[in-house]
DNA sequence: GTCTATACTACGATAGAC
DNA sequence: GTCTATCGTAGTATAGAC
């Protein structure tokens, strides 16, 4: 064969880590089959090579994305969750979602999609939940710091003046600490 | 004239709120012109009669949902937030997207919007912090309220079984009770 | 494995009849 | 004010050359 097995690997690869910068930036639906091969420097034609429809790429992003997560990683010890927390709400994050969690700027997407991408979702979620609460030794706490996050990011980058933006992260930042430390 | 001026209005804030819905169940990109006019029995060329541009109509959609959401109503007493709080984060507002908040369902939406809709946005949202601030007396503290409101129900919906959900729910809601119940 | 070409559908938007 | 018809574009997906 003219392309080798490995290749058609790395192809795969690139496509699945282009097309979730693509997606974080804006939105699944809102790009395009073409336009997703054209940014790793194919066409149209040979998506299905690759994956038998969109919506099967959407779930395999999904899976990358959130098992990828820089904040998923372990071992998580308490000092490299904070290390995190503040990385996470900082504006570079807010300013670079296509680099950052595709939990904030997929999440209605993945709420809205079929039951697969769904499904992806759930488990990689409590995965991470379960990685938080063992190191917070608290279940619901880990939830609630998830959900903090999500949301401050979400609603600095709904809005439009930078310094609006920096409001909500050092609040949610605050936030945080004083409930982290308080049950430490 | 054979329709009257108020028949266009009422057109008018139907479109508008029918659209909404819409867009909060299922995206405003995945949502058609034509789609959004047949939910208000109408064909898709009487839109542009009422909207210059799908973008505009975008705007006022999130104008109108951002200012008429009853977490936004004033006078807020401290018992009426806690009350909000409740409603926000129960099981029902999970599963009933199109009737519930706008931010969980629109907000990365709005975010990778035209700049027009950012700006509603974040007059909105302002308004709705310093409301909340006034109620709480902590500025900061609401604006990290907002976020762990919007975080969990972006979160809940993204999981795919229900007990999961409510844990999600529960955790956001003790976070919060915590906090404020201290901050007293 | 990737290309070009294409079928089919849907989109946003406009024109003109009523 | 709303309709039908239509233009131009872009979407998903497939077929066949290389």
């Amino acid at each position: 064969m003219r392309y080798s097995t490995t290749h058609k690997e790395q192809t795969r690869q690139k496509l699945l880590e282009s097309s979730g910068a693509l997606a974080k930036r804006g939105g699944f639906n809102a790009t395009g089959v073409a336009g997703l091969m054209k940014a790793i420097g194919l066409t149209g034609g040979a998506f299905y090579n690759h994956f038998p429809s969109k919506d099967d790429l959407f779930t395999e992003v999904v899976r990358r994305e959130l098992s990828h997560s820089p904040i998923a990683q372990q071992p998580m010890t308490r000092q490299r969750l904070e290390r995190c927390l503040e990385q996470y709400l900082s504006l570079a994050h807010v300013h670079n979602p296509e680099g950052g969690c595709a939990i904030p700027a997929l999440g209605a997407e993945i709420a809205q999609g079929p039951l697969p991408v769904r499904e992806e979702a759930e488990h990689w979620l409590r995965t991470l939940q379960q990685t938080w609460a063992e190191t917070l030794e608290d279940p619901a706490l880990a939830w609630a710091l998830i959900s903090q996050c999500v949301g401050a990011l979400v609603i600095a980058r709904m809005l439009a003046n930078e310094d609006s933006q920096q409001e909500v992260l050092s609040a949610s930042r605050a936030f945080i600490n004083e409930a982290v430390h308080e049950h430490r």
